[in-house]
DNA sequence: AACACGTTGGTAGTCACTACCATATTGGTA
DNA sequence: TACCAATATGGTAGTGACTACCAACGTGTT
């Protein structure tokens, strides 16, 4: 919230925000979500429970991901539009993940994605909770393919063509996770809206 | 939950269930699901917010559908399989539609559906959990399928599919709503799922 | 040195939800 | 008809997430 017009300031209220969020995620993953409270992570992590408030709105953000969809709208936005909805929105989607998990310097970073992974699929509030963001993500790429929202059934297509293919990243998402991140993302991600879509729909040769 | 070997006791239970519904509904509608507490509605039914409890297990389920999984399941074990993976699914969607939108006796249970469909929409927390029904859903659809779950590649093809199909559906159920109602359902889908996948895969004439 | 600001901690409160126990009414039975 | 089991409901007390409101302390600027 508060402009960082120092550096100090900034790195320290990183540091202790990253502290929280690691620990939060390894006693998740020790304990279980339900049965850890917000005061054990703040207890584990040296601060207060107010301070876990100050840093993630709520329990459910200790988990979460958080960048993934400002990156995908982007590349929607400088995507050619002369390509089916499907194949440029399917690209965009692709080229993401290759940017997260090839992006993130080593495998600590993948690892520590992957047990994010792992709890919200199985944990039914985070699951919900990442299922709704998506669709907030639907909502900003039908909004960076620009549509005039004239025609409702225009607005109807790209909605439908935007929130099928989140379900189908999401079932990426969860297959990758399941196999324990040994295949590639992107290929994955691929995979799904081939058969989701049909190859044609989807080459990225094309 | 408990087995009704009498009729009169549950006829009783089950019109305390439904006033707690459509007083919980109302006073959802009236003030904000968020504003309104589950005494509230409680005092509102004349319970007690236990009584509220016993009946549904969350105050999201005041809102959430029900039956519908069940009946897109039962459609899915019915056709055949020699379609498409995503034509089945769609097929299956559109039937349940038609049977939960006309079969309901007259309009007041439309309203009824649509004010419920507005909660779920406009309300994160709604929203999320009926996502998340979705989610359980696809798990059913594909159990439907009739998986042998031996190749991983099969199993990713069928939860992709049924995933972007449901979402497809969400997508359609939205624009329902925010239309009123006046189209449709059933229409809506069909339309939705063309757009996604395109308007061979899922020509009812095929 | 003084001052503004931002980070943290404390307290008290609301609300969803969960045991655990008591009570009354209903349905079938001796 | 009297009795008993099942069931629907209510009460109390508690947990845990989350939110004000206020106090204290350190940091960066003037």
């Amino acid at each position: 919230m508060p402009g960082q017009y120092s550096t100090l300031r900034a790195q320290r209220r990183a540091e202790t925000q990253r502290a929280i969020q690691a620990h939060a995620i390894r006693l998740f993953t020790e304990r279980g979500y339900d049965a850890t409270t917000v005061t054990d992570v703040a207890e584990a992590a040296g601060v207060s429970p107010m301070t876990v408030y100050r840093h993630f709105p709520t329990k459910e953000d200790l988990v979460l991901l958080d960048q993934h969809g400002a990156l995908v709208a982007e590349r929607i936005a400088a995507s050619p539009d002369v390509q089916p909805l499907v194949r440029r929105i399917g690209r965009a989607l692709i080229e993401s993940a290759t940017t997260l998990t090839g992006g993130d310097d080593l495998a600590a970073g993948r690892e520590f994605l992957l047990a994010r992974l792992r709890l919200m699929i199985s944990t039914p509030a985070l699951r919900a909770k990442h299922l709704d963001n998506h669709y907030a993500l639907q909502r900003s790429i039908v909004d960076a393919l620009g549509v005039d929202a004239a025609d409702p059934d225009t607005v109807l297509r790209i909605q439908a063509a935007a929130s099928a293919c989140l379900a189908t990243l999401h079932t990426a998402l969860v297959c990758w996770a399941e196999d324990d991140g040994r295949g590639q993302l992107p290929d994955m991600i691929a995979k799904a809206l081939a058969a989701a879509f049909g190859e044609d729909a989807t080459d990225p040769h094309g």
